[in-house]
DNA sequence: GTGTTTGCAAACAATTTGCAGAATT
DNA sequence: AATTCTGCAAATTGTTTGCAAACAC
């Protein structure tokens, strides 16, 4: 029943997502795809991110603080938030099926999948706060 | 510097949460203590919600979907959510850490620790989907 | 032509905050 | 008396939605 049509400025998220691995916000994208449609709208944006998502194409990353992100990435892999400068990497890959089953051990009810992130410091916070340098936030 | 003075509107939230094992949402809280503090503001229960949390008196649970819930088990312990009803429920404890280490594999910051809720369907969904029953949301 | 997408602005949900007065120490 | 906490309302943040015009098929 829903035709899904063309359209540039979805297009154009999608390529900016896919030319980013820093999994950036709503906004971030908005601002991004601005410089090349610069009558695009925030709504407009969270509209093409939300289908994307549905249509499998991209993933949200729902990460607790903050706006959620976005990933073009499409692979099952983890990630890592920097709990100084906030930013989100990715994880080589791996597997954690295993973690599944454990949960499932005396539990009733079944269980499909799991959510998980990991924090702590990123290469470049680590060596900043050995320094004793300042936070350089890099997340909105 | 910041002295932590007694209240009885704070000491009522955490009674309820600890009388509870359901995970409340602020609002679901907000509703339970106004019955005995009918003039309480919700400004009030998350002021209290985030003091408390930041005292490690109790603990936040975002999960992505919808508005943060909370918990007064302390000790460690993973949750799950059904994806039906919404209900987030304790899973039986479990120890995940090894799977820092795992992460840490070929990754050059510093895993700290993770955070992980697993989702599927609870004891009672998975009764009623089998008999095509009609959706019952528990969650807000 | 019909149906989908857009820009804009207004609406929305969850949470936070400023302030004057009330409660705690 | 000094400081912290409260209720209230207004502000903020992140996201969604209604609508008429523009665009894709």
């Amino acid at each position: 029943m829903k035709a899904v049509k063309y359209s540039r400025q979805r297009e154009s998220i999608k390529e900016y997502l896919k030319s980013r691995t820093d999994h950036p916000t709503a906004d971030m994208i908005y601002a991004a795809v601005r410089q090349i449609y610069p009558n695009i709208s925030l709504g407009t944006v969270y509209r093409n991110l939300t289908l994307l998502t549905e249509q499998g194409e991209i993933q949200k990353i729902s990460c607790g603080e903050g706006s959620d992100r976005f990933d073009a990435r499409m692979d099952k892999h983890y990630h890592f938030i920097c709990r100084r400068c906030g930013s989100v990497m990715d994880l080589p890959s791996m597997d954690m099926n295993h973690i599944d089953i454990l949960a499932g051990n005396g539990f009733d009810g079944r269980i499909e999948g799991h959510s998980t992130f990991f924090y702590g410091l990123c290469k470049d916070c680590k060596q900043l706060e050995k320094e004793g340098k300042e936070i350089q936030e890099k997340r909105k």
